[in-house]
DNA sequence: TCTATAATAATAGTAATACTATCAAAAATA
DNA sequence: TATTTTTGATAGTATTACTATTATTATAGA
């Protein structure tokens, strides 16, 4: 599959705009790599400019520091996966239909044919799955919000809040719904990878699994009696 | 309310057990002032030797480095609340009256009499909340997975599961619901605070509104048609 | 109470991190 | 070609995350 968009993002999370030159889109990739290997905690500037290789002060040029590029990657994921959403679920007719498409993308399988790029998917969603928490996990998150730097992640939440809506109107939590399946899908696979006595897919380690835990969580709550 | 015991917790958290000394006391109480202040991120042994008073050098004969510190204070929360819920529990006699009282213990309310302690609850509760998942969320989440340092999470969702099982034995993911909604209690807080698009409760800011929304999910899932 | 032992304070020091600044070379653009 | 922008190379600072040493203080046992 081949969507040809860009993605267009807020210009608070960077300095200088990445996508427009070769060395900030090397910027984007290497960082990528480089977070999914060693840890967001353990990687630096420094190490990146040497694997690219570059300097430290040019990324410095279009990163404030490495929580915005952080920041920078997980909005471009969320924004990401909202647009994929959108263009699966367009040809689909029932809200049912729709949720289990969403539920569908918002889990990886590594089947998933995401090429035709540089970016490294699967490498940027174990980021997401294990990074993308601390964007809001900080001190900063109030002032982050004022520069409306969540909206990717709000959009995405709300995109899924208005199908459960739509499921059944008189829902009264499609918003929390929404957030909690979302986070869900993210630290239940992380959970099936390295902490399974926390989730119920320790056996067959199957991604298909977690969809399944989720749909039947989504589906029972929306319930209509 | 007043309970009376000791957590014991995994001696690999500690270099020298904190519980053991004065000093080692002081640097729980003052810790979980500082962090729940300034933020895990910006934390250091240094500021919160000049908090105390005391040196950084003797922080680091109780604990390896702050990552340690703060697992710590988790594990000591997560010890804590499942007392809390078994002490509170036991005298009820249905799995919908447990499941309930579980619900009401782990979103925190301001009225909440935990008194008669150091320990200022509060501010720990406010750490469970921002900075719990990021014991897990590191590079090193597999050793200190080995070196069993996540027993009294692994523990409290475990009760939390045997509940759920015991109100519908046919329920097939009572793990992944007990993790989820630990994890949702936290984060659906926090969304109610910073970024309250994400959830249903923005207008009234009542905790209650969460318990309500967990126990909407949870009774959902696990419904005997 | 004295003595031995352990714990802490005070201080110093190192390597890495998280930046900022400067300036020349290279590349892009007009 | 001239001008502007970007990058590389280098240097430097403050803070963080530790480790080491030694003197002082507290504690426990005889």
């Amino acid at each position: 599959m081949t969507i040809d968009f860009k993605i267009k993002l807020n210009s608070k999370l960077y300095l200088k705009d990445p996508d427009s030159s070769d060395i900030g889109k090397a910027i984007i990739t290497h960082a990528i790599k480089l977070i999914s290997e060693i840890g967001y905690e353990n990687f630096t500037f420094k190490k990146l400019a040497n694997q690219m290789p570059s300097t430290e002060a040019t990324i410095y040029r279009y990163f404030e520091n490495k929580h915005m590029l952080l920041f920078y990657l997980i909005d471009w994921y969320w924004a990401f996966l909202r647009y994929q959403i959108l263009y699966n679920i367009n040809n689909l007719g029932s809200a049912e239909d729709k949720i289990r498409k969403c539920i569908d993308l918002l889990v990886w399988e590594d089947n998933t044919d995401l090429v035709s790029s540089d970016i490294d998917f699967k490498a940027l969603y174990y980021i997401a799955i294990s990074e993308s928490s601390k964007t809001y996990l900080s001190k900063e998150v109030d002032e982050h919000n004022k520069e409306k730097l969540y909206m990717p992640y709000k959009e995405l939440c709300e995109l899924l809040a208005t199908l459960f809506k739509a499921y059944n109107p008189n829902y009264k939590y499609a918003n929390s719904l929404a957030s909690t399946v979302v986070e869900a899908s993210h630290f239940q696979y992380y959970f099936m990878q390295h902490l399974p006595r926390l989730c119920d897919f320790a056996v067959k380690k199957d991604p298909k699994e977690i969809e399944l835990f989720l749909e039947n969580l989504i589906f029972s709550a929306l319930r209509i009696d």
